[in-house]
DNA sequence: CTCCTAGGTGTATACGCTTACACCTGGAGA
DNA sequence: TCTCCAGGTGTAAGCGTATACACCTAGGAG
């Protein structure tokens, strides 16, 4: 059925070791022979059996991307870079989703599935409290994290700390006090950047003397539905805030929807700040702060590549790598009226 | 430093032959002795080393996806809808993106990538002009294709003439004759659907009388911006339309964005729709005719997965199924003033 | 009581490659 | 001239599983 190496070492006149060699770029073998052996291989249209390769090297040549959303923005996104280094590297990539248990199926641990079958994973934003991220990271093999962290992992983050206290500021020095939080869900089930975030916004908020008003803290779950009725909420205390923090774009989106509903004009009436600068975000006119999502995938795809290979330190000492936010300043956002 | 079949052999006091029978669930296997086997396996936290598998019996237990764009929301909502259901089956999913060239890469050609190493490959939606569609399908593997069709070839597919006759049909009904149509790009460059649908228009607009001016087809790129400057040229014609059908959802929400800059109001001085249903049009309030974007994901992978296991014909008869689609009316349409 | 059958099991080879090791050659250095 | 070395090359032993085939057993049919 189909050729193997054995005849196209036949038809160069060579052994097979030498066509392994020659075909994978190793030393030790004559440029004419080399040149010869990539000439009767393309002849024979011979391509290389990924399978017998990988059971004699013991390397699988693929990487597997663990994620619990796969459609979603940022998600979307980051697989989309992660996929074009891999593609850079020859490395094929495997895609795992582990959050369709949310579409009523049921959940299979991945960790069975990744062992013996690649040389690394990356993980894309599983929170610290998933129950498939210990497995996962005893598996020992090189591992890299975005939008998380985790001891003895390459990790690449953005500085979500940063990325709240630039929005929160924002807000403040337009005059802003009532100051509202909207999170995607309470603390006990938040990812790390959710935590972050919130830490960010705090110290702005005590380092100007400014009261959180728990009132003022909602939740939206990070979806546009959820950002529109926590908004609602607000809207409905007796004292609503006169600012919005959104810990996410889509979240804001929502809120502004329900502004409109209530017959108010983001930055004008309520001033919205959102992270993220979705696509959306610039036709909304969302004032927000964006992350570099893309920078994020290629970076931790590199730095993954990077421990397979044996250059990067394959983890060890909590390394983690900080991505720079921007304020991007649109007309969701006002001086307080 | 793995443990193999042959520790789990010993370990049950069987042959190796009998372990391989027992985990995979063959017949001929005594019921005793599989549930011992299965518990040895567990005990010595075995798992099958799918290099060594694929080599011996030929199957790879993968698939890959091959896509143009992996983040556009309809990529990224196809790919996550495959990967639930390869998950289900237990086969690996391999993401291959081959728009790759668009951010400047090097386009590497995918066929080599696919032989021998995947049992079946899904489509999605690439332009029947594509330089590697062709190559990948003389591979003669089980194949499977989205928003496409090919001969030989499991399709799966939306009816395109039907959804844009919809959408072109409740124009007329609303009295609109001055119909725009905004395609992708140039006849030359078009993926099926966009034929389909200029087709779709085409036949409504010869059916009701209603001269199509070529003035009034422009290409949006299927982008925000795009749509937004393609409304921007319709708007600044002697004879502007007082509908546009646009071929989709993110064209017609640049078209939107163009008409508020003209001081123009959706649904009142110009209707718009489009195609897609896409999550943001119900934030918009876009008409628009829905397609089914998982369920085609969904009946492309079970298709796909009947192949390899040959229950289903290997392509062979030009097997298309088509999804229905549905208009959806909101606000961004109304009579004609 | 014998024969046959079918279910259950073991033996041993093939799958196609990588790589440790042995080997060979020619030229540089002594 | 001889030795040594390094670059080229070949030999052959795995890598861990699947599976064709042989075999064995017990039970039913004759």
């Amino acid at each position: 059925m189909g050729i193997t190496i054995r005849d196209v070492a036949a038809a160069a006149g060579v052994s097979t070791a030498t066509v392994s060699r020659a075909l994978r770029g190793l030393p030790n073998v004559d440029q004419v022979t080399r040149e010869r052996v990539k000439e009767v291989a393309a002849g024979l249209d011979y391509v290389i059996s990924p399978s017998a390769s990988r059971l004699a090297s013991g390397r699988t040549g693929s990487i597997a991307v663990i994620t619990p959303y796969i459609a979603r923005w940022f998600f979307s996104e980051v697989i989309a870079s992660v996929e074009s280094v891999m593609q850079q590297a020859g490395m094929d990539l495997l895609l795992m989703n582990v959050g369709d248990y949310q579409n009523g199926h049921a959940r299979i641990p991945p960790t069975p599935r990744l062992r013996r079958r690649v040389d690394g994973i990356l993980i894309v934003s599983l929170p610290p409290q998933d129950p498939d991220l210990e497995p996962i990271l005893s598996l020992g093999m090189p591992t890299a994290m975005i939008g998380g962290i985790a001891p003895n992992v390459e990790c690449v983050v953005i500085d979500d700390v940063a990325a709240a206290r630039k929005a929160t500021e924002y807000l403040v020095s337009l005059g802003h006090e009532r100051i509202a939080l909207m999170a995607g869900g309470p603390a006990e089930a938040r990812f790390t950047a959710e935590s972050q975030r919130e830490r960010g916004f705090h110290s702005v908020m005590t380092r100007n003397s400014l009261v959180e008003d728990p009132m003022l803290e909602v939740f939206g779950h990070f979806t546009i539905e959820g950002g529109e009725s926590a908004m609602d909420a607000l809207l409905n205390q007796s004292d609503p805030p006169t600012a919005v923090f959104a810990m996410s774009d889509e979240m804001a989106f929502g809120a502004i929807r329900s502004l409109r509903k209530h017959g108010l004009e983001p930055g004008r009436d309520v001033s919205i700040v959102g992270i993220d600068d979705h696509p959306m975000s610039s036709y909304l006119g969302l004032t927000t702060v964006s992350q570099p999502v893309s920078e994020l995938g290629i970076k931790a795809g590199e730095r993954l590549l990077g421990q397979i290979v044996g250059i990067d330190p394959p983890g060890g000492n909590d390394r983690v790598s900080e991505l720079p936010t921007e304020l991007i300043v649109r007309n969701s956002t006002g001086p307080k009226s």
